[in-house]
RNA sequence: CGGGGCGUAGCGCAGUUUGGUAGCGCACUUGGUUUGGGACCAAGGGGCCGCAGGUUCGAAUCCUGUCGCCCCGACCA
């Protein structure tokens, strides 16, 4: 794909400052703005469409395989939050606590969820009597509080908005292949919704969630090689079952503990989307989850008819399409400018030239290719091209992944392609904690990432100690 | 928590070295001309110069203290 000339000034390039290029484009589409609370954000109308968006689309997906919505407490008592041992230590360094009710200070503080895993627990505890109550499939939508040190808009803030899923299994085959289900549902969002390709497989211990027997993660790279945890799903075994106490009568009427799992999404997708799709001109947003998918701008819109035509035009297209009428009094440059800044993957220009010939501009945002349609079958094209145009970011995205993705079977070239080449390194590990620390050590900052489900067989040893390999992990920094 | 930087109009900044009563660009308001890649002209509105104290005839500017934010490192969806 050609390097398309830089429109927009107001946004840092790429190559200059990816940072800044981030913050840039998170600004100018309109998504977020700062709020008065260090690492809160205030998601604007255009962001929270986008995430209206993901919701719609993976909340049914959840409801085809009989997962329920429910919501729980915002707060959590000090002692139920501790029942769990890992769970608490995991999260204790960053949860917010309200200390007092009025006036009165409380006897017990409460903390902000974080997570609610121990507060599913407690309502499952009165909720389970019978292997019959099982499965319980439950979801809620809502916002979690974690007390970050550094914050980012979308990618780590101290407020984000999320779903975190809750189920309870009979058996712990049961219970891990749910967990497992659940992954291929983000996997197949990521991939189908956000066209964005991405590498899926197990969490190492180390990297693992507070109190889980097994994570599992979909890890996408973005644009500048950087890897970003995408979504996770946890296998729990019976451990929070034990601590909660959450018994179920067996099939053999024996008293026995169920097995669990959680998992979530949450708002930093839309920081995905942004760094995998999004250029130098700003925000590209996949069709399928746009706010706006065609923006109709009219041309010498003063003119006669010219307006009447484009108004025609938006309710006639507005049947099939998410579609924007912009008839303020902006030039059609600015106007131009700013849907490519939003990221609308299609633009409508229609001038009076257009109407004289029964016809229309389209305009892809990613390549900016220009197409002469014909009104007749407007509708037609525009589908089509919203088609095509979801499969080329996916292309664009998958090319940037396997071109950013590096085998090392040396410590050596582990070093250097960590140290000159940003992206993911295929290498073996001989499944010590001792050797990720190393890595993580030697190289400022590189992790393990997942352990994928069909692992190369690259080298016999390990990568840093030289000891017998156990697995191919997948390397690389991350957000 | 360590290192660096910054607080002046809604936003981005200049002015601080050498103290003299507040300025630029964008945005906003009104009117007019424009309109196929961020239009132009004219007229306007808007500031306890982060906060507190001090020095001085006089402080955005000098001194002391304080609060906040951003960036880079260790922890995290």
């Amino acid at each position: 794909m050609a390097e398309q000339k830089k429109m927009v000034n107001d946004i840092t390039s790429m190559d200059v400052d990816f940072s800044q290029w981030y913050t840039d484009v998170v600004r100018k589409a309109e998504l977020m703005d700062y709020s008065s609370v260090r690492g809160m954000m205030e998601i604007e109308p255009y962001g929270y469409a986008i995430w209206e968006n993901m919701q719609k689309d993976m909340d049914s997906r959840f409801k085809e395989i009989g997962i329920e919505n429910v919501y729980m407490p915002l707060l959590i008592p000090e002692s139920l939050l501790q029942k769990e041992k890992d769970h608490v230590e995991g999260f204790a360094p960053e949860v917010a606590w309200v200390t007092y009710g009025g006036h009165e200070e409380l006897t017990e503080r409460l903390c902000i969820r974080p997570t609610s895993e121990v507060l599913f627990c407690e309502y499952y505890s009165k909720k389970i009597r019978s292997y019959r109550d099982l499965p319980k499939l439950l979801n809620q939508w809502c916002s979690v509080v974690r007390w970050e040190k550094t914050t980012r808009p979308f990618l780590r803030s101290s407020e984000f908005l999320w779903q975190e899923g809750h189920t309870v299994h009979e058996t712990a085959e049961e219970a891990e292949a749910f967990t497992l289900k659940v992954l291929e549902i983000y996997r197949d969002f990521y991939t189908e919704t956000l066209a964005i390709p991405s590498v899926t497989g197990r969490k190492t211990e180390k990297e693992k969630f507070a109190g889980a027997v097994a994570t599992y993660a979909i890890e996408p790279l973005m644009h500048n090689g950087v890897a970003l945890q995408g979504g996770t799903t946890h296998y729990f075994g019976d451990g929070f079952a034990k601590s909660f106490d959450i018994t179920f009568t067996g099939r053999d009427n024996k008293v026995t503990y169920p097995h669990q799992t959680s998992w979530g999404v949450t708002t930093r997708m839309i920081g995905a989307v942004i760094m995998v799709h999004g250029d130098d001109n700003g925000l590209v947003l996949p069709p399928k989850i746009a706010p706006v998918q065609v923006a109709i701008i009219p041309v010498a819109q003063h003119k006669e008819g010219v307006l009447e035509k484009a108004a025609e035009l938006k309710s006639r297209l507005s049947k099939e399409f998410r579609v924007k009428l912009d008839d303020s009094d902006n030039s059609p440059g600015w106007k131009y400018a700013q849907y490519e800044m939003q990221g609308v993957p299609l633009r409508i220009e229609i001038g009076p030239k257009d109407i004289e010939n029964s016809q229309c501009v389209i305009v892809r945002r990613d390549n900016r290719e220009k197409i002469f349609a014909s009104l007749d079958n407007l509708e037609e094209i525009i589908a089509k091209t919203l088609e095509d145009f979801q499969a080329a970011i996916y292309n664009k995205a998958l090319e940037n992944l396997h071109s950013k993705t590096f085998a090392a079977t040396s410590y050596d070239e582990f070093l250097h392609t960590a140290e000159n080449k940003p992206g993911f390194i295929k290498a073996m590990w001989c499944g010590s904690d001792e050797c990720e620390e190393k890595i993580k050590n030697d190289t400022g900052g590189v992790k393990s990432r997942c352990i994928p489900f069909e692992e190369e067989h690259i080298a016999d040893t390990c990568v840093c100690c030289g000891k017998p390999a156990k697995h191919m992990l997948y390397w690389g920094k991350q957000y």
